[in-house]
DNA sequence: AACAAGGGTTTAG
DNA sequence: TCATCTAAACCCTTGTT
């Protein structure tokens, strides 16, 4: 009765996707989606690629120009930049459409979603299992995409449900065979264990979910921190308490590459535009930052930030572009910190909501 | 002891 | 030179109340 459904949503290979859509003819060929950086023709990383380029080892993160040597046989692959804005616009349509299966939906990311079907399924997976069917033709109807989506009691397993089986997937993981069913996978196959903490894991000899499902807590809280090391263990058990429900935005970020890396490079060209779009993003979301903090990418790629608390919360570019050109000034000015940058950027956080209520009115307006 | 601020790491898509 | 971009969660240290 406290049981619930949850499913998961993940649209395959989601960027190459798109543009399988927009291209037809480019299906059966290899599919790179590239961030180009802009420094040389090739240099930038792989954002997606499409399984018949994931066939040939191209994945997320890859240099696009590792990507090139991995495909160079297949003389019909295609290198397409990201056209975010393109992936956007279809995405929201498909968000929309899940949204109409259940008024307990949380949208990941650009391409993940879950939805609680506890009130519409109650306890029957077959109810669930026909739902997510309908769900599965309606984005293709609608979209000609296809989706892998699983279900179970929670969203971790859902998750893990939905990837155990990719792309075009329909998974159910019944609560009766969930511990057989994860025990025995890689550790790494947990949400939220990367390779650092797998390879750690490991030397603990802890290789799959089952041995950290029953690992001593103390022990994991001394490695992995207080809080996350006996979080990790909970999960390796299948135990996921969090809710289904839209979360708000806690920070925004813009971070560029520059053409060379530098110590000296120009405010007004490299980062004003960032700023004008965060402080945008700020004012249409009716949000301020009470912090303002900058990033750096250092030549040997270590990510250093520098942050400041304001008094009064701001959503306007002036202020932003003060505090930030203020901790770019010192940041470059200190000791040590006068290496060269490969990318600098700009993030807002501490936001807070000014609510639809315009400044000049107050709550008792409404009354 | 409890909390805020600031900086770093890891994960994920 | 091979190494994008955005965002969340967590960890730790330091300083203040």
């Amino acid at each position: 009765m406290n049981d619930r459904i949850v499913i998961a949503v993940d649209l395959d290979y989601f960027f190459a996707q798109c543009e399988e859509v927009r291209r037809p003819e480019i299906q059966r060929k290899p599919v790179v989606i590239c961030v180009y950086s802009g420094r040389t023709g090739d240099s930038g990383a792989v954002s997606t690629a499409n399984y018949v380029a994931r066939k040939k080892g191209v994945k997320s993160g890859v240099p696009i120009s590792v990507a090139r040597k991995l495909l160079e046989d297949s003389k019909d692959a295609i290198f397409l930049p990201v056209d975010q804005e393109y992936y956007k616009a279809i995405s929201e349509r498909i968000m929309e459409l899940l949204r109409s299966f259940s008024y307990n939906f949380e949208q990941v990311s650009i391409d993940e979603a879950f939805l609680d079907l506890s009130s519409v399924a109650h306890n029957d997976y077959n109810v669930a299992l026909e739902i997510a069917s309908k769900i599965k033709s309606q984005i293709m109807e609608a979209e000609r995409l296809t989706c892998s989506v699983g279900i179970s009691k929670n969203k971790l397993l859902a998750k893990m449900a939905a990837d155990s089986q990719k792309p075009d997937g329909l998974t159910v993981l019944r609560p009766e065979s969930i511990a057989d069913t994860i025990n025995p996978l890689p550790v790494g196959k947990l949400p939220g264990v990367g390779t650092k903490t797998e390879k750690r894991m490991e030397e603990l000899g802890i290789h799959t979910i089952g041995d950290l499902a029953l690992f001593n807590r103390e022990i994991l809280a001394a490695e992995f921190g207080r809080n996350l090391g006996p979080h990790l263990a909970s999960l390796a058990c299948g135990i996921d308490n969090e809710p289904v429900q839209e979360r708000e935005r806690q920070q925004l970020g813009r971070i560029i590459t520059l053409k060379h890396d530098t110590s000296d490079f120009s405010f007004a060209e490299e980062i004003r535009p960032l700023i004008a779009d965060i402080s945008k993003r700020l004012r249409s979301s009716n949000s301020r930052c009470k912090m303002i903090g900058i990033i750096v990418i250092t030549s040997a790629l270590k990510t250093k930030s520098r942050a400041k608390t304001l008094d009064q919360p701001t959503d306007s570019e002036e202020v932003i572009i003060a505090v930030s050109s203020e901790l770019f000034k010192s940041y470059f000015e200190s000791d040590q910190e006068g290496i060269p940058a490969r990318r600098v950027g700009i993030r807002v956080s501490e936001l807070v909501d000014t609510g639809h209520v315009k400044s000049g009115q107050s709550l008792s307006d409404y009354f």
